[in-house]
RNA sequence: GGCCCCUUCGUCUAAUCGGUGAGGACACCAGCCUUUCAAGCUGGCAGCAGGGGUUCGAAUCCCCUAGGGGUCACCA
């Protein structure tokens, strides 16, 4: 039997880090077992859902490389893909039900509810629903439909036995019949709920391993007991354990980037984003830290996850951003560089070759200081633009000094006569200046960078200087100059 | 509150059938390297939640306590 798994989200936000993690387990594991991955859509809540979160989500998933067999965009034959187009099927299994006496009509409004549960909790009891409508005579449903009362359709839940799961991750977990009540499976506006369409269309598309987060666990029995209902097979559960904020709360807006959005558009990159995800919750064995997603698919195994929820830590994926960064081809990683440079206005329009090269070369220099897509750019200012920002406190300090003008003018002057402008012609003539001023290098240098870049540290100042050519380096220490004397 | 899950350095984690000086990584600190800042290299700090058992021997098995998380929605 071949393995087919599912990822299902809900496009009621974007994808956050610990949805692209449960989709990433499921990836690994068909990717490992040679099985098929299906993205399919839980669009039931119609308040919430909108196709600007479902292009998100898509986009997204596709952005990290995980790819789907079956689903948006896709096709496949177990379809359609969004819960919404899957009504009639719903429908079909709800006649079922209610015909068999396994389901009712329920017509309690959302008041009565609320108000009976507040009776609970003063009474310390848990929030359950009465049963109210379960035995309602035929009689009485009519008259109730017949009066336009809304109703929603509730599943009769046996009192007696219990539910066993039987769970990938966390071995035999068993549940008492006696505390579920008879919950919703089809809602007012006839639409089907979670718990309904999940294990519907999870049989239906013949998904062999439910692999989500732990979050799930305690609903699984429900399905479970549908499943039974309906007379269907249940598949294979592996609940991973969730992902918490760094306050070990549930993650939520408030907690900073949650998304892949946002942390693509803070210039990381997907590889990086996978290799973080994957150590969550997952080990490879060994002291790997670091490792490309063949290796993942190779390695990858459901035992392996562990039981425990994990908690983020930005550091660590930032670490893992600045390998890749630093390892990556530098042409990948120029092209990747293009929005970003284009959002600070540092370049326009489609590059040519020569420019692609220059941006080619600029992130070569740049990409061993700094961490993130957006770092780079932000330290690559000077090579875009003669209008750079000067670092005010560095201007006091090193051009503020009595002689500074001086020591820029010589500098000028010594690199004037550097032919051909290369690392090794330009590094003797400052090296020859130093001795003629007596002054250590430092005192040279940090001058220059200063002029050059506006700012006292970056990439080696030879590499700068060769990549910026002859004439703006010149034409910088002019207008340092006139910094200078501006004091 | 009921039910369910979980508990190894600050964080992510490793430790085949119970026998380890409890290993690695990020972060942090120090040194080296160095024209700046990084990177890199070397070293350091730091953990088995607590208590009982079982055993010659427990991070590992059992029980209790504590703590954390989840769920109990006409959200998924």
């Amino acid at each position: 039997m071949t393995v087919r798994v599912r990822f299902a989200p809900s496009p009621t936000g974007e994808l956050h880090i610990g949805g692209v993690r449960t989709a990433l387990f499921n990836w690994l594991f068909a990717r490992n077992q040679g099985g098929k991955m299906i993205l399919r859509i839980d669009d039931t809540d119609q308040q919430r859902s909108s196709q600007k979160f479902l292009q998100t989500i898509l986009d997204s998933m596709q952005w990290l490389g995980l790819g789907w067999d079956e689903g948006p965009r896709a096709g496949g034959d177990f379809g359609p893909y969004f819960q919404t187009q899957r009504l009639t099927i719903y429908q079909e299994e709800v006649k079922k039900l209610l015909d068999s006496g396994k389901a009712y009509l329920c017509f309690c409004s959302p008041e009565e509810l609320a108000r009976q549960k507040e009776i609970n909790a003063q009474k310390g009891l848990p929030p359950r629903y009465s049963g109210a409508c379960r035995n309602l005579s035929y009689q009485e449903i009519e008259e109730k439909k017949k009066a336009g009362q809304n109703y929603v359709i509730r599943l009769r839940v046996p009192e007696e036995g219990e539910t066993v799961v039987e769970d990938l991750i966390r071995g035999r977990v068993t549940f008492e019949n006696k505390i579920f009540d008879d919950f919703i499976i089809v809602k007012s506006d006839g639409f089907p709920t979670y718990n309904f369409a999940s294990a519907i269309d999870d049989a239906k598309m013949e998904i062999t391993h439910v692999i989500r987060a732990e979050e799930h666990l305690s609903n699984t029995p429900r399905q479970q007991i549908l499943c039974g209902q309906l007379g269907f097979s249940t598949p294979v559960y592996a609940h991973v354990p969730m992902i918490l904020a760094p306050d070990h709360s549930k993650l939520s807006k408030r907690h900073g980037a949650t998304s892949v959005q946002e942390y693509r558009e803070m210039g990381i990159l997907p590889e990086a984003l996978i290799n973080y995800l994957a150590l969550l919750g997952w080990s490879p064995g060994g002291d790997r830290e670091v490792i490309n997603i063949e290796e993942m698919i190779a390695l990858f195994s459901l035992d392996k996850v562990g039981k425990n929820a994990s908690i983020y830590d930005l550091k660590k994926l930032t670490w893992l951003n600045s390998h890749y960064l630093r390892t990556k081809e530098k042409e990948l990683i120029g092209e990747m560089m293009v929005p970003f440079l284009q959002k600070e206005k540092m370049i326009s329009g489609e590059l040519t070759e020569e420019e692609k090269t220059y941006v080619e070369q600029v992130v070569d220099l740049v990409r061993e200081k700094v961490k993130t897509l957006q770092e780079v750019a932000d330290a690559s200012i000077y090579f875009f633009s003669e209008d750079f920002p000067y670092d005010q406190a560095e201007m006091a300090k090193h051009f503020g000094r009595e002689g500074a003008e001086l020591v820029i003018k010589e500098i000028g002057n010594t690199l004037s006569d550097a032919e051909p402008f290369q690392k090794e012609t330009i590094k003797l003539k400052l090296k020859a200046l130093s001795d003629n001023l007596s002054l250590p290098l430092s005192k040279i240098n940090i001058p220059a960078r200063l002029a050059l870049t506006g700012r006292t540290m970056g990439p080696d100042l030879l590499d700068i200087m060769t990549l910026l050519g002859k004439e703006k380096v010149l034409q910088r220490l002019k207008k340092a100059e006139l910094l200078c004397q501006g004091r």
